[in-house]
DNA sequence: TCGATTTGTTTATCGGTTGAATTATTTGGC
DNA sequence: GCCAAATAATTCAACCGATAAACAAATCGA
């Protein structure tokens, strides 16, 4: 279930007949309508797409019939003519459910069409001692409260994306989850059959993966290539190509956590020697500045960091430094233009981005010509819970056609 | 140019038309064609495809007409019924020209749409000392020759692809090949116009890219991926991801050579610290065993190690362990199941692959349940130049009715 | 109020695939 | 040696989606 919304329509292997011609262009008129500035008219989508308006008001009508596309009045009408009616995703239509597992807290969103967080629920709890039935038993608490939240908004569930802070495999079980404590938890047989999911299935993917796409959704549309570095107890990081999430051979991509930075360093809990977590995780990071025992040691760093506590600084650049040789590494290899700094770096971005920034300079052949841009995540805490919701309406977006077709329950 | 056949038919952003679903169909059946073990029949075809017998029909027939594909008797029959012809790709029609400039070779290869080598040239020689202008005059000497040999053999020149150590834009100039001392150096300005290439233009890319090219082409089909290692002087990686080379977001990746594997360590050319380059590539190899000195350094390197020299093997022990680290790296973060030693790695791989294992089973998270293979190169010296001949085909065979409609001269 | 203009729909046509019927070519049984 | 069964490939009417051009609808400006 880690492989949501991959294909697209017409991909290589499978034969083309007139009903798939349909769906590509179901699909093409929905992401223009999706990706517009403005709500285009059938006229506006024929001159971009290529297609006669004809056919684009056919597609267009299937679409509205299938709540998908609502119409508005364009108000500023410039010239002579008959009005143009403009298209805009439909705020009733179906919705994406995305609810997140992390050390300590559980986040639900829902999501609909546009992209418009509809509802938000956040619960605090330190998940480490709790086994994972229960956990799991808490989520579903959030799942019965979200779609009675969707039903009262007039929204249809259409899918639902589980955020975990571990290795997922491509059916869904997570196999390792470390700070969690998670070892081969089966969470779609735990949870799948759950009532309010309306027998669609849960799909379950990695933390940083998801936060990687909710970054791909709140940025501008384009072929967007970046590296989505999540920061939390461990180090993810979600990798975007072509303005697709690459998951890797077999799903288990964007461990840059147990990249090696120091090769006969410090001995990491995975068995290896040096990896960057030792030395950009989050508990180095607080190690280093001597804030290990406050009780709220991340708020701590950010204020002593803040005041200019030398410890504090010190500690901020030895991780950057770190980030930015294994973010080197990465460049070298994929040629990504962007770097963004989620989880706990997000709010320390300010201090770190700099040395991170000197690391690449440095140690990128191709730095001088290709510029690299490191910034701070445009997403805040629920980032992953954001970005699974935005998974499930983007399998929507990309399949109308699946979505019109769907049996009705 | 360096961007040769990406997008499938149907591709996202285009609209689709009726067009478009005979180029996506053609471009099936020719696959299945190209990949099948045995020649299939049409009937076969429209098992494979779940197109109707009477489209595969028509599509073959416009394959044929086309010279792309040819008819052939299958001879042990099995059963009763009217025998099946069998389907093969045409070894009289379209051919791709592959050219290599390296350090110390040129080389030219002709290969027909089955993948058969159908020409073969390589002239040795130091290009460091001959400047640019001169090293492309030889380079069309052997295009002149190689055009010659295809009207001989009766082939269509379709393509042509140069393949250069070092970074190429994608308009096909040479920014930067140190090994070679050249510097934007525009290749299609000063060698398109060559007669032999019959006005079909020239796509330059990088040698690690279209070696991994050739090694895809030489491995079984399938949703292959690999990093290739192209270890000359520099060390370059092509990257294979769901069985399609992965360019980066700019055509700038695969610096492997460039990746830190000690932060701290060795300075590098490229201004960097403690580059993989600097740990195991050729010179450093070869400084480690003593032999900077002999006339063919590399076979005599060889020759130690296979003699059991201490210095030899601690050398290449080194370097492998270097080389493990980075790839470590590089399979935690893309998480590609097989790693091919190419360029000079590979005659050495008997030694340098247990050492890149064990550094890859020490820090892959994952390489307990997700084994990574390490294998030498199934291609040999003029790896490059096949995988460039191949990628003149490959477009060919994924886009047949771009073929099929050309401009005939 | 009327012509100009732009939007959106209608209608005949075209192109490509489908499915059933037809033709072609072999094997095997009698 | 002939005929039925079997399998391959082609033919042809029908279908479905896109196209192009004509047409209807709705507004602006003079």
């Amino acid at each position: 279930m880690a492989q949501p919304a991959a294909m697209p329509v017409g991909a290589a292997g499978v034969a083309v007949r007139q009903a798939s011609l349909r769906e590509h262009n179901l699909a093409l008129v929905l992401r223009h309508i999706a990706t517009a500035a403005a709500p285009p008219s059938r006229a506006d989508l024929a001159g971009i797409t290529g297609l006669t308006r004809a056919t684009v008001s056919a597609l267009v009508d299937d679409l509205i019939t299938g709540r998908l596309l609502g119409e508005v009045v364009r108000t500023p009408r410039s010239g002579a003519g008959r009005p143009a009616l403009g298209l805009t995703l439909a705020g009733h239509g179906p919705a994406g459910l995305g609810l997140e597992i992390n050390v300590d807290y559980l986040a639900a969103v829902l999501v609909d069409l546009a992209g418009v967080v509809r509802h938000r629920a956040v619960r605090r709890i330190d998940l480490r001692p709790v086994p994972p039935a229960e956990a799991l038993a808490l989520v579903a608490e959030l799942i019965t409260e979200a779609g009675a939240e969707a039903d009262r908004q007039d929204l249809v569930l259409a899918g639902t994306a589980l955020a975990v802070p571990g290795l997922v495999s491509a059916t869904g079980v997570v196999r390792l989850a470390p700070n969690l404590g998670w070892r081969d938890v089966d969470v779609p047989a735990l949870l799948g059959g759950h009532p309010a999911l309306r027998g669609r299935g849960l799909s379950v993917d990695n933390e940083a993966n998801l936060a990687a796409l909710g970054e791909l959704h709140a940025a501008p549309p384009g072929p967007a290539n970046f590296i989505y570095i999540s920061g939390e107890v461990g180090i993810g990081a979600g990798i975007v190509l072509h303005g697709t999430l690459f998951r890797g051979a077999r799903g288990w991509s964007g461990e840059l956590g147990h990249v090696p930075v120091h090769p006969e360093g410090r001995p990491c809990r995975c068995g290896g020697l040096g990896c960057l977590e030792q030395y950009a995780g989050q508990e180095a990071m607080l190690a280093g500045a001597g804030l290990t025992d406050e009780p709220t040691p991340l708020a701590g760093l950010i204020e002593a960091a803040g005041r200019g506590e030398p410890a504090a600084r010190r500690a901020l650049v030895e991780a950057a430094t770190a980030l930015g040789v294994a973010i080197a590494g990465v460049i070298n290899l994929l040629d990504v233009d962007t770097v963004v700094l989620g989880g706990v770096y997000a709010p320390l971005a300010g201090w770190l981005a700099p040395p991170v920034e000197a690391e690449i300079r440095r140690r990128v052949l191709t730095a001088a010509w290709s510029p690299v841009t490191v910034r701070p995540a445009l997403l805040g805490g629920d980032a992953a819970a954001v970005g699974a919701a935005g998974s499930v309406v983007r399998t929507v977006l990309e399949q109308p056609a699946q979505w019109l077709a769907r049996p009705v329950h």
